[in-house]
DNA sequence: AAACAGGCCTAAA
DNA sequence: TTTAGGCCTGTT
């Protein structure tokens, strides 16, 4: 991936494996909206951004202050998903799943933020979370104006470990709030260490988050893969259960995918929620 | 109107 | 170790 970096913004000269509309449709993240023709405006770690179509470039132009070398790293960019995906394409049905997902990449969000969001997320649907989310970043994150607009920051596990799941029920989250407020308190003093984690091993990570009460298997392994950047996590949902059944009957183990097996379920849950049949 | 939605917890076998 | 029912809320 060639890209040239400037100030607060980042121009992708060969655009593979770099498609914007599966990067931020394909369910890892929440706070990425379509705005007008194929352009995307989100925050994420306490700056804005919009990506857009320049041409045949992709353009990232984030707000002021924003290094250039954060968009590598959340975006991903010197990751080489060509190969990731040579790699996961064992099967027929991968490589038609790998070859619909060609151009997602998975981001590197904020830990807290995708312990939070996917806890929101549980027997959710999508646009009931982005609401939720929208409500409790508006209310307790920090505001940042971005080409004419107020945008929030998602609120630190600080801030919400002060607040009492009353305080929280104006985002309408039902009884997630109380996993929220749990959670937040846990990474506040310390008790959860997600900057330890994401050095740990995966078995180690597993462990602590579901010390947590509202976090199980599905939504550790979301934190592990999209917030702690292990690839080789691997969440099961419904949609997930369904595939792999079809696909692979019982006995089916990630590790048949390697060490990139986190990005072979995110083909293959986009792929089957979006692309099969 | 009743079921369902990108789980998790608890109680009970 | 596995299974059933309940959980907030909004949508269909």
């Amino acid at each position: 991936m060639h890209y040239i970096m400037t100030n607060n913004q980042i121009e992708i000269i060969d655009a593979l494996d770099f498609d914007p509309v599966k990067i931020f449709e394909c369910g890892q993240c929440f706070r990425w909206n379509a705005d007008g023709e194929g352009v995307y405006t989100g925050v994420f770690r306490g700056h804005a951004a919009k990506v857009f179509h320049d041409g045949d470039r992709i353009c990232i132009r984030a707000s002021e202050g924003t290094a250039p070398e954060e968009l590598v790293d959340y975006f991903d960019l010197d990751r080489n998903y060509e190969e990731i995906r040579r790699s996961v394409a064992i099967d027929s049905h991968m490589r038609s799943a790998s070859d619909f997902g060609k151009g997602i990449r998975i981001l590197r969000q904020d830990p807290w933020e995708a312990l939070c969001s996917f806890i929101v997320s549980q027997c959710n649907n999508i646009p009931r979370i982005k609401k939720i989310i929208e409500s409790l970043c508006l209310m307790f994150g920090e505001p940042i104006c971005f080409e004419g607009r107020t945008l929030h920051t998602f609120p630190s596990a600080d801030t919400l470990a002060g607040l009492s799941s009353r305080e929280l029920e104006p985002i309408r989250c039902g009884y997630r709030a109380e996993y929220i407020i749990g959670a937040a308190r846990a990474v506040s003093c310390g008790a959860l260490d997600l900057g330890a984690l994401a050095r740990s091993g995966y078995d180690e990570a597993l462990r602590a988050l579901k010390t947590l009460n509202g976090v199980g298997d599905k939504v550790a392994n979301c934190v592990i893969l999209f917030g702690l950047n292990m690839l080789g996590a691997f969440p099961i949902d419904v949609w997930m259960k369904k595939t792999l059944a079809k696909h692979y009957g019982d006995g089916f183990s990630p590790s048949v995918f390697g060490e990139y097996a986190g990005v072979a379920q995110q083909y293959m849950f986009f792929y089957a929620r979006f692309g099969e049949k």
